[in-house]
DNA sequence: ACGATGATGAAC
DNA sequence: TTCATCATCGTA
């Protein structure tokens, strides 16, 4: 991109592209930490915001995963191919963003917890005007919504894995460490938009 | 600790 | 058509 001004497009900064989502979901899950979620913002030009809590849901064997129970309309995404957008409603007022993963005809997904200054899936799509409206749509730039690479990968002994939030009737399921988590004070700051550290 | 709030999916 | 459930959040 060599006619691209550096302001809009920082160091290490590349919009990742399909392949990378085909992959399995906890792993997806791990590496979108740092990364970050990227939005046009009412002036057209981009926001970034850097990710830092992530959930993996593995396809139609895990138990809290909504494809466990097979296909139905309001899933239908997650079966699709990968680097697509699955959102759906949660508790009648939360949107809950999702990044689908792996093979088509697999309901896998990485649900997004936590960008920026933005802690709880609900707050986040809250926060980035996010509904139902992206459900589908490719996480490209074309689709308005999209991930880029963080500079360099989030070293291991910062991540710490959880179990998932709020799946408790997922039997053993619901005690798998699939929830992802990095202090987000030990993720770089945005060029040109500000320092979150002194 | 609990109520808000409404789509979803399964049962009837 | 009804009903229990739900990948949450704000207030108390």
């Amino acid at each position: 991109m060599p006619n691209m001004p550096a302001s809009a497009h920082p160091r290490g900064c590349h919009p990742l592209a399909a392949d990378f989502f085909d992959r399995p979901a906890d792993r997806v899950a791990r590496d979108l930490l740092g990364a970050w979620l990227v939005i046009p913002g009412p002036n057209g030009r981009p926001t970034r915001h850097v990710v830092f809590e992530t959930e993996a849901y593995l396809g139609a064997h895990d138990l809290a995963c909504h494809g466990s129970k097979g296909m139905t309309r309001r899933n239908a995404t997650m079966f699709g191919p990968a680097g697509r957008w699955y959102v759906y409603l949660c508790y009648g007022m939360h949107w809950m963003l999702n990044i689908v993963t792996g093979d088509r005809g697999v309901p896998a997904a990485v649900l997004i917890r936590g960008v920026g200054a933005h802690v709880g899936p609900g707050r986040v799509t809250k926060a980035l005007g996010i509904d139902r409206s992206f459900d589908g749509r490719p996480a490209t730039r074309r689709g308005g919504l999209w991930f880029e690479a963080g500079g360099s990968r989030v070293p291991q002994r910062l991540v710490e894995r959880t179990p998932r939030i709020g799946v408790g009737y997922a039997g053993a399921w619901a005690q798998k460490p699939l929830r992802f988590v990095v202090d987000p004070d030990e993720l770089p700051t945005i060029p040109l938009s500000g320092s979150r550290k002194p």
